[in-house]
DNA sequence: TCCTAAAATGCAATCGATTGCGCATCGGAG
DNA sequence: CTCCGATGCGCAATCGATTGCATTTTAGGA
């Protein structure tokens, strides 16, 4: 019933030839004959041969999985991020080993230990919003195992990553929605430990400098960005004298709150108030009107830090020097902020 | 720099005992007294001890390690059955390792293979829509490591799955376009090989039939069920002398491809034409008017998948039986499809 | 004090693949 | 005919944890 699996000891038994040679011949070695290797290949087929990864890897001391981690991998961002590596990663024999922590600090601590105890190449990961301590990402540098953090990152970590200019991203968006004639932009931000958000913030505020109009500290709203806090931050928005004519989220889904809120209470979009969300997330592009957003690349992203692993395990022992890649967003300008034709 | 990774000899050497010791210390073993595990536990931490999930593995012949196959992770009906595994696998010191086949039947059958010599303990997959040789999950099967379908699944291959029961929900969800006051109801549909969409096909047959409707297969269209697909079946229904004042469609994203058109073409929904869907994707609650479909309830699967592996798991070498769970889906009533108020 | 069963720990093999080193064999040059 | 460098392959150790069985230590009774 239950298939015995057939080692290389078997099919050296069965060749009359030692487990080294097997070996050997199933790699291509040059010391091994034409003849031999062709036999071991045969006999390899006939027994059902399969390699025993497990074997391998305690031998070797490496596994050939990279280990990711996301809050979620329902997020079209976070799960082309991973498509991105994947890519990468399977074109050089690596599997990918994807673990989610929900945002949740302990969970992500204890996935570290996990993908480290399971001996994982390499970590690629974007860490949740809880966290505040880096010491889980430390250790797993001073084991000597690449760490590569994308998206939302660190830099008082000393490893690599990958993140967007989120700068110039909110600068973009911001600066879009002055030149479609908005005067009061509003802006929807995270807590602002997060690197990310403060950068946007910093966009947005540039932005506004640049082109003439005034940052007003008030029209900052600070919201965990999910829909209904979008919702409520538009809400609390309308409920002043001098309503905003535009919005800029960090989020995609705080600004389809905005969105619904304001539909709903009569305003229109974008000539009342004109919208720009964050991360192009694939339902932003039909809704009613479709959403202007910021792309991130998320398939770039991915590719660049499969690509950084793979650097990093290339020069193995040496010192690495931490690589920073910042990639360039891209507005997408949609419905929700053209007020003007373009010509 | 590299911390030099400990391992029990290095705990044992310390302490002047063995390694055996060690081990069954840390596992917390009865012959074991609790000076020496307490002196052990000592010495790991200060050592800063990890163990080395490989080496078990190797020696247990079990990785504790689960692999999941999805086609795709960013949509939420998978990456919530992902996580409904996750649930109950953690609390039993599994991890999962997810891969993705984007439909891809080639990378579906090298992602079993690569699982297979990863050697994990077992493996549950929603096959794509290519599959339709499944000698590749036999194969597992004859390996002695449990396989778990669900969602899509093949009665033929005498595996365990999980689904629900599509033909209920389909005759839900026609039924209840039919007390909608719909007469003429069309269907979206995917290649008719796949079980899951024949199963739904028949669901809105019978539910035609049993309220005294006609099922006519001009009203069937077959297609990839994807948004743009949505989109071109809806346009060729139109065409027709008599439009459908009723649309149930197989998957979220064709019915709000056919939700586009009409609104497009002026038509309103659901008073000329009243939508359902299938798959409770988040998208489907914020559309305009808000989609009404049929919730799979995936966390649920998942909980269900994960369970029947480690029932297979318990009974090991005895002979286990294949157990089927179908679970009932839910009709998730919005506006797309509400003419009457209810009362 | 001696003996014995129970308690605590050690020994050594094992899981499967890998690899440095060493030992043959062979062909060709001198 | 001898020597030498390829060429082809085997030996045995190794990676780290686990475990059946053996051995030692301990406690307690006789």
């Amino acid at each position: 019933m239950k298939k015995e699996k057939a080692t290389i000891h078997d099919i050296a038994r069965k060749l009359n030839i030692t487990a080294s040679t097997v070996s050997r011949a199933l790699k291509d070695h040059p010391r091994i004959s034409a003849e031999t290797k062709k036999a071991v290949q045969k006999a390899a087929q006939k027994l059902n041969y399969q390699p025993n990864n497990i074997a391998a890897a305690l031998r070797n001391g490496k596994s050939n999985i990279i280990g990711i981690i996301v809050p979620t991998a329902d997020r079209t961002f976070f799960s082309s991020v991973v498509r991105g590596i994947e890519e990468i990663a399977n074109t050089h024999k690596y599997n990918v080993m994807i673990c989610q922590t929900y945002d949740n600090y302990e969970k992500e601590v204890s996935t570290v230990e996990a993908l480290l105890n399971a001996r994982v190449d390499g970590i690629i990961v974007s860490h949740g919003k809880e966290t505040q301590n880096f010491d889980h990402f430390l250790k797993v540098k001073e084991r000597g195992i690449p760490i590569i953090l994308f998206d939302r990152s660190n830099d008082e970590l000393e490893v690599s990553n990958v993140v967007i200019d989120d700068f110039l991203g909110a600068y973009k968006a911001t600066e879009h929605l002055v030149q479609q004639g908005c005067k009061r932009i509003a802006h929807f931000t995270n807590a602002r430990k997060i690197s990310i958000f403060k950068e946007r913030l910093r966009g947005y505020r540039e932005a506004l400098l640049d082109n003439g109009l005034k940052f007003d500290e008030s029209l900052v709203v600070d919201s965990n960005l999910q829909l209904e806090d979008g919702r409520n931050s538009m809400e609390q928005l309308l409920k002043r004298k001098d309503i905003p004519d535009g919005v800029f989220s960090s989020s995609a889904y705080g600004v389809l709150g905005a969105m619904q809120v304001l539909k709903e209470k009569g305003f229109k979009v974008p000539e009342d108030v004109a919208l720009v969300g964050f991360s192009n997330e694939p339902f932003t592009s039909f809704t009613e009107p479709p959403l202007s957003t910021i792309d991130q690349h998320p398939m770039r992203m991915g590719n660049a830090a499969a690509e950084i692993f793979l650097e990093e395990i290339a020069v193995k022992d040496k010192k690495f020097i931490p690589q920073k890649i910042v990639l360039k967003p891209e507005l997408i300008i949609r419905q929700s902020s053209l007020r003007k034709k373009p010509n």
